[in-house]
DNA sequence: ATGGGTGCAAATCCTTTGCATCTGC
DNA sequence: GCAGATGCAAAGGATTTGCACCCAT
């Protein structure tokens, strides 16, 4: 296994994940990667989203579907209740690491991350 | 639509929703309601939890399956990232509600909930 | 007799896997 | 020539849907 050059397969992927702001699913990922790299089939993107996971150089996300955000640091999320969008928060949430560690002791896990999720209606749902 | 008696069948899956401190996903659930009505079908399950969560008595939950949550109350969750165990957290995370909206309009969104994630290895996994 | 609820089976959808082939080294 | 990566098609698993039937009204 040579480090070297990026498979240009996973660097397509890689690509389309970085150049948006949402959060596609695998499907998406499929049909953009598709005008770069024609004859690629739907499971190399499964199995690339995958090894990326793995490697925590992309991330899983999503409340139903797989959805995945090459965005790394930790941020928080807000889920449209309407259409189901999955933004996100662009500010930290102002939030203790006092009151984190009192909540995971409390539920009797050994914390590494957090989430914030805020559920509502999204600006494009607020109009209808 | 009368709203007299509660069909035998919503009741079960509601009986068996509330006696659990899991969230079980619909296979789980129809599993346990067979006890009581032998002859129900995974297809009823499916239809009453979507009935049900749509009326709001229960919620649906979990990062990739679909979990079921009666206890509808405002509450948080921690997820074992080694199991994949999502549990409940019994304290109430401290969020001031100004950060929460400083958050949601960050986000343009209408803010009508939210919810803390942990994310860790439960007690169970830590042995391990 | 009518309408809603239901079981069953088939259909869908999403994801994974098996396998023969291809590629880069 | 070999090892790993890939496309394709088939398999799997979860959820939904179509439809005929049944039950309470």
């Amino acid at each position: 296994m040579k480090e070297t050059t990026l498979n240009a397969n996973v660097q397509a992927v890689l690509d389309v994940l970085r150049a948006t702001e949402q959060h596609p699913t695998a499907l998406e990922i499929y049909e953009e990667v598709r005008h770069e790299r024609p004859r690629i089939g739907l499971a190399t993107i499964y199995r690339i989203l995958h090894q990326l996971t793995q490697q925590e150089i992309i991330k899983a996300i999503g409340e139903n579907d797989s959805r995945y955000d090459a965005h790394i640091q930790r941020h928080d999320h807000a889920v449209c209740t309407t259409c189901g969008a999955l933004l996100d928060i662009p500010v930290e949430v102002n939030l203790t690491s006092e009151a984190l560690q009192a909540a995971a002791s409390a539920a009797g896990i050994e914390l590494t991350s957090h989430e914030v999720r805020l559920y509502g209606r999204c600006a494009a749902c607020q109009g209808r």
